[in-house]
RNA sequence: CGGGGAGUAGCGCAGCUUGGUUAGCGCGCCUGCUUUGGGAGCAGGAGGUCGCGGGUUCGAAUCCCGCCUCCCCGACCA
């Protein structure tokens, strides 16, 4: 008799599987105020993992770090139009506070363009304050309808980027530098997501945005999550707030800005485009840790010998934990490893013991074989690039196959039952685009012919990637 | 806000139609023994204002009225 397993089935029930991955992984449990989050120490090492790679990115494009307030005046919101109306049906505003009621009401911060233009404009002066490159990693909230666990919650955690530049294409460069090389390059190297990486429609746009280009993923059910925008904001925000310099010749300009983001939702992202029926697949690059070594039983120095190899590896360079919890059984053990998506396993008892070896088991491509205690190091070394590139390839697959190439607007629909579709805009417009909103399907990304972001979105050969999203 | 469903142990559920011993089951948890190479077995044990308030009744998880909350599907969204 087959044992039940571990997780519903992706497919019996998708969301279900998700939700069952997040409980057993440990990754996440829901907050006591609906559409909070706990995240789990699990869940968290995952998170600070993609925290440090993403930051490291930011830093070498020329960011720096900075902190603004959780709280922002209503008012300030109220100086860009299309900012409010955009984002004041999901706010949560504070009106009472100290026991009394508030003079001028405070939202909390569902994002920052505002609160930091206001500082931009102090800062900037001259045209040799610019570019002033400042990021943020901070919490926002936004008061969601429909919540789901780091998808979509109504407080998340993420990185917001915010520039002031002298000059449009100044700052449409940088927009367009953290797409590739912050985004995309930390999706594709890290995350081993192949996203499609576009411009949105005008309907898709960030509310205040000139431009908003996107990083978008493909889940295992074949929908379509946005991980990333970098926006163009125009001098829409300069003018809100007063964001001048004085440029070479000495008059006075308003600055263009941009503002980007990621946050908590990559980790949703993560389960969904890796996870299967086992559970989690953590690619090497991101894993907090990446091989466990796992002790069979505590018998003829088993435990002793696990521990120097946990030690040889992290001397290595290798994230490691060691498991030596031998009052549980191999299996249970071995399952738990498998549903937090460990990518590498070196399973050692008495008998690998005996033969000087220990067994390793990769998570992605689901082999084991007997690896000699001498060339352990080595092996799980490569063990963990082939387990990077092995999950990258799939992904990539996965999405290649699953999207149509089509040529009608019913077309699409069919196609995005089960994956996304591609067409030339020129075919679908603005119209069919509206057209497929009534039945929940959106125009993710534009993508020029030779794969590239668009810098318009009326150009003539613009292919639009078509899917229902989450 | 529209349409569906559900609130009983940490989690998942049964019991309710037809009111009646001490409210049950699975998983999990604790203790002990035996185990440990793919989710261990046996024995013992802990754990409950049956969502809240009222009503009917000798007696309510169960019937009646009111309220609250949560989940799923849509519209909003990193």
């Amino acid at each position: 008799m087959a044992k039940a397993p571990v997780l519903t089935p992706r497919a019996e029930d998708f969301p279900r599987w998700y939700q069952d991955v997040l409980n057993k992984a440990e990754l996440a449990d829901n907050g006591p105020v609906r559409g909070t989050m706990v995240i789990r120490p699990y869940g968290y090492a995952i998170w600070e993992r993609m925290q440090a790679e993403v930051d490291a990115r930011i830093k070498t494009a020329g960011a720096q770090n900075a902190y603004f307030p959780l709280f922002i005046p209503e008012s300030y919101l109220q100086r860009e139009a299309e900012h409010v109306e955009g984002f004041s049906p999901e706010l949560a505003v504070v009106t009472h506070a100290g026991g009394k009621d508030l003079e001028e009401p405070v939202v909390v911060r569902p994002t920052s363009e505002t609160v930091i233009g206001e500082f931009m404009a102090k800062w900037t002066q001259s045209y040799r304050d610019l570019p002033l490159l400042l990021n943020q990693w901070a919490n926002v909230v936004r008061w969601e309808l429909r919540p789901r666990v780091f998808l979509r919650t109504s407080e998340f955690l993420w990185q917001e980027g915010h520039t002031a530049h002298a000059s449009e294409q100044d700052a449409r460069a940088y927009a367009v530098r953290i797409l590739h090389e912050v985004y995309e390059d930390f999706m594709r190297n890290v995350l081993a997501i192949p996203v499609v990486v576009g411009r949105k429609t005008a309907r898709e746009r960030f509310a205040g945005a000139t431009n908003t280009m996107t990083c978008e993923a493909m889940t295992g059910d074949g929908k379509a999550l946005q991980m990333g925008t970098s926006h163009e904001l125009g001098q829409n925000f300069a003018r809100a707030f007063g964001i001048e310099f004085l440029d070479e010749s000495g008059v006075r300009q308003l600055a263009w800005t941009t503002s980007w983001g990621v946050s908590t939702r990559m980790v949703g992202g993560l389960i969904m485009c890796h996870g299967d029926d086992a559970g989690l697949q953590v690619p090497p690059m991101l894993a907090p840790v990446q091989v466990v070594v796992l002790a069979v039983r505590d018998e003829g120095g088993v435990v002793e010998r696990c521990r120097r190899l946990a030690e040889d590896l992290r001397a290595a360079g290798v994230r490691v934990e060691l498991d030596a919890r031998t009052d549980t059984s191999l299996g249970r053990r071995a399952t738990d490893w498998e549903l937090k998506g460990v990518p590498v396993r070196l399973e050692l008892g008495p008998r690998d013991l005996a033969d000087d070896a220990v067994t390793l088991v990769r998570r992605i491509s689901g082999t084991k074989e007997s690896t000699p205690l001498g060339a352990v190091v080595e092996a799980v070394q490569m063990a963990l690039v082939g387990q990077q590139g092995e999950l990258l390839d799939r992904a990539l697959r996965r999405r290649e196959d699953a999207t149509a190439q089509v040529a009608t607007v019913e077309e699409v629909v069919e196609a995005a039952r089960s994956g996304w579709a591609a067409l030339p805009w020129s075919v679908l417009g603005p119209e069919g685009e509206a057209a497929l909103a009534q039945q929940g399907i959106s125009v993710r990304c534009l993508v020029g012919p030779d794969g590239g972001v668009p810098v318009t979105d009326d150009a003539a050969d613009l292919v639009a990637v078509v899917a229902r999203a989450y």
